[in-house]
DNA sequence: AGCACGCCGACT
DNA sequence: GTCGGCGTGCTC
């Protein structure tokens, strides 16, 4: 009898406790087909009860651990390895660094199977070889800097080039998605996969199209939430090759199988759609640091303004900083909210030299302006007394669609027909505020009439305009390429971004303003509206790096995020007392408690980055564990009040949700 | 989560 | 003396 062969199993169970390798025996049976990164079905506690797990490791001595008998595997789900030995680690590691369950990650980075696909894909044939691929330079950036980061594992902060660039007839792209594209070729051509990932489809369509122009489609994968479940599992597999690929996606694309990875960039990874919502909340950027430790590949974070938690790296010499060369610096012109002498003009709430610079560029191609918000009047109040107009079904907020249509609730959409005010009793409502997208787009159709008016949002996507003359209306973050590029930019709702409560406004604004003004054709003029101070200062002067800088200075001062981590706790007063004295490490800091209801207290505690493994696995002795929930929290409404941060209502149920999680086996 | 094991009140 | 309360703990 030969020695026995024991599987090390990760059981896919949504239970912390169960969070560890699982040894079972692997009968006869199952030998010759089980190997690590399969899905198998193993027993669990009382025989009958059966759950799914991937093969981590096989082995012929159990774990010392242990010296109960060992179950068998029962059966296998499928013999493909799925899951990945790279991307099991990884897995790991991200949830440990994140106090969470590797599973987790796991589910996150597997696409659900699918028979008909894995059966097509086991038949068809492989080997194949590609077509050899051709590294390009990085230009527009200074000689070899990028290329020998890349050959050399380098990690780089790159400002990208604010320009739009063409990659085939017709087809016009962001100048940062052929950066990136570029960068995939040295990768690829070196022997490595190329992870590429960014926040939306939109990203997505460009990089894709600057990838199509230098690479032959089987060196791509797109593997993204959109894709249809066939489509995910197809794209999975075939990262499962030899052959180095371009994989492109979002968040999830870090977590793809790359045995050889050459390379991960991130594209503008201060877009809060990196930020993983499902537990443990792992954000692209974090997953991208830790795997590029672990698989020894080059890492580049590319935007067009600079996050604080990159501008952190790049301080403590974790990342280098690299711009463009010659520096490309946009033509922007803050203006004041004063009148227009236009009476139109001022009506859609344009500066009169903003009037003047879209009206002349509109004669040579389109004009983008920037809103904040969609639909016509994002805000309604009763004529009589200016409550604010309430949904009469669940309290929402009441807004206007569009100019025809009935008023409806913003959070259950149910129409505000026969509406009355539950203050004063009228039946009449009125507009509060700068109007939304359409509204702005019907007040611009005036002002401008003649000229075509096309509207972007979130409800209509545009993901691009031609060259010819139009003024395009779009919600921050859903602006469309334009061929040759915008001729003009209009910041319209700045005043109004600013005014948000969160502790990344600033941070988040530039953001939203830079991805706009790099829209604009070179030379043409971004008009940015109402906004003075530092950030309009940054921005016309396009040193986001600087502003990064100051900003993580305040945070730094306040012990905010990302200078410090941030771990909640919530749960009883005495299982947050408990955990509290537990602390591992001396250096963190505890704010509150602030009671979250009946019994039960949150706490927020920040630590030194040195302190995150201690605190990620410190367990009290009620098995409370801290979770990092710095990017969840967001700590909306920051304010320093008796020692405490209050925390926006409208995120005191998240963070409360999130703390229970957390003490959730506390409790027992 | 389930489902066992485990140590104190009212019953044939 | 036993049947059973669900508190505590484990899952290879």
């Amino acid at each position: 009898m030969a020695a026995p062969l024991i599987a090390r199993v990760l059981v896919d169970s949504p239970l912390p406790q169960l969070d560890r390798l699982f040894d079972y025996n692997v009968p006869e049976s199952l030998a010759t087909d089980i190997q690590p990164g399969i899905r198998v079905r193993v027993p669990l506690r009382s025989a009958g009860r059966i759950a799914d797990g991937y093969v981590i490791e096989l082995t012929d001595h159990a774990d010392g651990g242990y010296t109960g008998v060992l179950s068998d595997v029962e059966g296998i789900v499928s013999t493909v390895p799925v899951l990945a030995p790279e991307v099991a680690i990884l897995a790991r590691k991200a949830a440990d660094r994140a106090a969470g369950s590797a599973i987790d990650i796991v589910r996150v980075a597997v696409p659900t199977r699918q028979a008909r696909v894995e059966k097509a894909w086991l038949a068809a044939e492989r080997g194949e070889v590609l077509p050899v691929v051709t590294a390009l330079p990085l230009e527009g950036y200074p000689a070899g800097e990028i290329e020998s980061a890349i050959a050399g594992m380098g990690r780089l902060a790159i400002d990208a080039i604010p320009l739009v660039t063409e990659v085939a007839a017709g087809v016009w792209v962001g100048r940062w998605a052929t950066t990136l594209a570029a960068a995939a070729t040295r990768a690829i051509a070196a022997g490595g996969s190329a992870i590429l990932a960014v926040p939306d489809y939109r990203d997505q369509e460009q990089l894709a199209a600057a990838l199509a122009a230098v690479l032959p489609p089987e060196r791509i994968v797109r593997l993204d939430a959109k894709q249809s479940k066939p489509d995910r599992y197809r794209a999975l597999l075939r990262c499962l090759g030899d052959e180095p690929l371009a994989i492109i996606g979002n968040r999830s694309v870090v977590y793809s199988p790359a045995k050889s990875l050459g390379l991960i960039a991130v594209w503008d990874d201060g877009d809060p759609l990196h930020t993983e919502p499902l537990a443990p909340y792992v954000h692209t950027r974090d997953a991208a640091l830790l795997r590029q430790e672990q698989q020894g590949c080059a890492l580049l974070f590319v935007g067009h303004s600079r996050s604080t938690e990159v501008e952190r790296l790049v301080e403590i010499g974790w990342v280098t900083s690299v711009s463009p060369t010659p520096a490309v610096r946009p033509k922007i012109i803050p203006t004041a909210q004063q009148a227009a002498t236009d009476r139109l003009a001022a009506q859609a709430r344009i500066p009169s030299t903003a009037w003047r610079g879209a009206r002349e560029a509109l004669e040579t191609g389109p004009v983008l302006v920037q809103v904040a918000r969609p639909g016509y009047a994002p805000r309604l109040a009763c004529v009589d007394c200016g409550q604010s107009a309430r949904c009469l079904r669940c309290e929402g907020p009441l807004a206007q669609k569009s100019a025809t249509a009935i008023p409806a609730c913003a959070w259950c959409g149910a129409l505000a027909t026969n509406w009355h005010c539950a203050n004063c009793e009228g039946t009449k409502l009125r507009q509060v505020g700068a109007g939304g997208a359409s509204r702005t787009a019907e007040d611009l159709g005036r002002a401008f009439p003649g000229v075509r008016v096309i509207v972007a949002d979130g409800e209509r996507p545009v993901l691009s305009v031609d060259s010819s003359p139009a003024l395009v209306i779009a919600t921050r973050g859903a602006e469309p390429v334009a061929a040759g590029g915008y001729r003009a930019v209009l910041l319209l709702d700045g005043e109004r971004m600013v005014a948000r409560e969160s502790l990344r406004v600033a941070e988040d604004c530039l953001r939203w303003w830079s991805n706009a003004v790099a829209l604009s054709a070179r030379g043409a003029p971004s008009y940015l509206v109402g906004v003075g101070g530092a950030i309009a200062g940054a921005l016309t002067t396009w040193r986001q790096a600087d502003f990064a800088r100051s900003e993580l200075a305040d945070r730094r001062r306040l012990r905010f995020p990302p200078a410090v981590r941030v771990a909640t706790l919530t749960g009883t007063i005495a299982a947050v007392a408990k955990a509290v004295t537990d602390l591992p490490v001396p250096s963190a800091d505890v704010l509150g408690p602030v009671e979250t209801g009946p019994g039960t207290v949150r706490t927020i505690v920040r630590f030194d980055y040195s302190a995150g493994t201690e605190i990620a696995s410190s367990r009290g002795a009620d098995g409370a564990r801290l979770v990092e929930q710095a990017e969840r929290l967001g700590i909306d409404r920051p304010q320093i009040r008796d020692d405490r941060i209050e925390v926006a209502e409208e995120r005191v149920d998240d963070v409360v949700a999130a703390g229970e999680r957390q003490l959730g086996h506390a409790a027992r």
